[in-house]
DNA sequence: CGTTAACCAGCTAACTGGTTAACGGTGCCTTAGT
């Protein structure tokens, strides 16, 4: 019998015998081969598809433990008790909220094997002590959960993330998982790039959600704005999730639909810890109509029947946007995304996007480094740069990548004749890079906003998905359609999957060369538009008849 | 990048227009003091 078709065999044993699932999908199913066959692999599938399965069954049939990189403290109770509960699997999470004496049990009853799944913070990954105890375990698999965190968090809020390849190598290099529900392509290659990944399998499911009808409404003035996301959002069917840019916002759009008589509460990270358990119990059991918050709120809500996402201010990605909207219509059954857009609100998130060591802090600890000469603890450079942790972090993984400093044991040390001047310059512009990169992609939102196609082709596009037709599903959709025809369930009508071929020589996928911008790739094509992504710049929209008309662009062959 | 609050000058009383500074999102972890 070929091993992989004995594989699979005990992969499905395991999945009915454990967890009671008697049937595994072709995604899940190559995703789990790949994991008993030890090699690295990104999986991108939908909330709610069984994403976890795809390490928890293979997890059973390795000798050694899994070790699973959760962001968040809420969401690895939550893994823990799903786990016992379906499974009757014990897991356990170590973490700054549990006792000394807990995560010295939760150490003890992985050492002594009678817990598979450990759950940790990428934080946790950062101390030498973990790190080694992690490598006593013999651990046979090393998940990242939640994995466009990498990308999104890694290169300035959490730069923890970006150590984790590290970490995999230093507890004997498992083979590495990752997972994620929503990662377009430069994505996906920014995690395997960042989590040293190798060899690495994809396996990535459909990104359409066919029944959330997806709609635009254009505002020039802020506060009819704002009036018309308290009209929408209370009229609505519930329940629903509204996205505000502000705390401040999310705070007063709260208050506004209490005072129309609704179930309203907001959510961010500045609300009480108490208050958000309480916010996230009773939306989850049904008890509030809507939910107004940052994007604090969402990771690891899988709640079926949520009936409309309302933004009411753009956000700052088409990955976060995705991710937020996909919150709704989870049950199948009509949802709906509406944005409430000004293109003023695209300076909040282009603020956001900025924020990246500046240079003097950076020549300032590659010359500490430099003159203490042998390794150096965190801490200590801490102290004497008066930077915080993460902040410290941040500068040391730049400084690693232009190869001035080198991280070993816990421990930054020197690399013998590299400047720090050099070394900073360098570094600032691999900042600068990725500052312009995380402004491209806000103007990728101010593209969806403003397209005059179907938005939701705009949006596969952007996740590398051709949809040949128009959805029938969105407000440019419905207003090319005319009065009369539209569909009257809200879903959308069937569309044909037939691929068709490109007519211009720059398909999706064909690496670019611009006069100006350098080498790029293109991601997705439009009506008369193609947008690229330039390694030096981001995304770029162009227009088909300008570049073939002035040979703007060329292809590059592989 | 855009909004808002605070301030000030102008110039004569209660307000206007202009300039300027501050603010804005995501979560781990640690440690000192109740």
């Amino acid at each position: 019998m070929p091993i992989s078709l004995f594989t699979a065999r005990r992969l499905r044993k395991a999945a009915r015998e454990v967890f009671g699932w008697d049937r595994l999908r072709p995604g899940q199913l190559t995703a789990m081969k790949a994991v008993m066959a030890r090699r690295d692999a990104i999986v991108v599938m939908p909330t709610g598809s069984g994403k976890s399965a795809v390490y928890q069954v293979p997890s059973l049939l390795l000798p050694g433990p899994t070790i699973v990189v959760s962001p968040l403290i809420a969401l690895q109770r939550d893994q823990v008790a799903g786990l016992l509960r379906r499974g009757g699997q014990s897991a356990v999470a170590v973490n700054s909220t549990m006792t000394r004496t807990q995560n010295e049990q939760a150490w003890q009853s992985m050492s002594c094997g009678d817990t598979q799944f450990l759950f940790l913070a990428p934080e946790q990954l950062a101390k030498q002590e973990v790190l080694e105890r992690l490598a006593a375990l013999k651990p046979s698999l090393f998940v990242v959960d939640e994995a466009q965190c990498v990308s999104s968090w890694g290169h300035d809020f959490r730069p923890d993330y970006l150590r984790l390849g590290q970490a995999a190598e230093s507890v004997g290099r498992p083979p590495v998982l990752a997972l994620t529900a929503s990662a377009a392509a430069p994505v996906r290659a920014d995690i395997i790039e960042q989590l040293g990944m190798r060899k690495v399998r994809e396996v990535v499911a459909g990104f359409d959600r066919p029944n959330i009808r997806l709609e635009v409404t254009h505002f020039l003035d802020d506060a009819a704005k704002r009036r018309a996301v308290v009209e929408r959002a209370a009229a609505e069917p519930k329940p629903g999730i509204v996205y505000a840019a502000t705390r401040k916002d999310a705070e007063a759009y709260a208050a506004e639909l209490g005072e129309l008589g609704l179930d309203a509460a907001a959510y961010h990270a500045g609300t009480r810890p108490s208050d958000r358990a309480t916010v996230h119990d009773r939306f989850l059991a049904g008890e509030l109509d809507v939910v107004v918050a940052t994007s604090a709120f969402g990771m690891g809500i899988d709640k079926p029947d949520v009936r409309f996402v309302l933004h009411a201010s753009v956000p700052g990605s088409l990955d976060a946007y995705y991710q937020e909207i996909g919150r709704a219509g989870r049950d199948g059954a009509a949802a709906r995304a509406i944005l409430h857009y000004r293109k003023e609100d695209l300076g909040l998130q282009k603020f956001f996007s900025t924020g990246r060591p500046d240079l003097d802090t950076i020549v300032e600890v590659a010359r500490r480094v430099r003159d203490h000469g042998t390794p150096v603890t965190p801490t200590e450079l801490r102290q004497e740069t008066g930077l915080s942790a993460s902040r410290l972090t941040a500068v040391v993984n730049l400084l690693e990548k232009v190869e001035a400093v080198t991280t070993e044991r816990g421990k930054v040390a020197p690399v013998p004749g590299a400047e720090p001047e050099e070394a900073g310059e360098q570094a600032m512009r691999l900042g600068t890079a990725h500052e312009s990169l995380e402004r491209s992609r806000v103007e990728m939102m101010r593209g969806l906003a403003e397209t005059t196609g179907c938005r939701r082709r705009f949006l596969l596009g952007y996740f590398g998905e051709r949809l040949p037709d128009p959805c029938g599903n969105c407000d440019r959709c419905e207003k090319s359609a005319g009065a009369g025809t539209g569909n009257v369930s809200g879903l959308p009508r069937p569309r044909t999957a037939s691929p068709e071929r490109s007519d211009h020589p720059f398909p999706p996928g064909t690496r670019v060369r611009h006069h100006q911008w350098g080498d790029g790739e293109v991601l997705s094509e439009e009506e008369q538009r193609i947008t690229v992504l330039f390694a030096s710049v981001g995304y770029r929209t162009l227009s088909l008849p300008v570049i073939l008309d002035k040979t703007l662009l060329t292809a590059v062959p592989e």
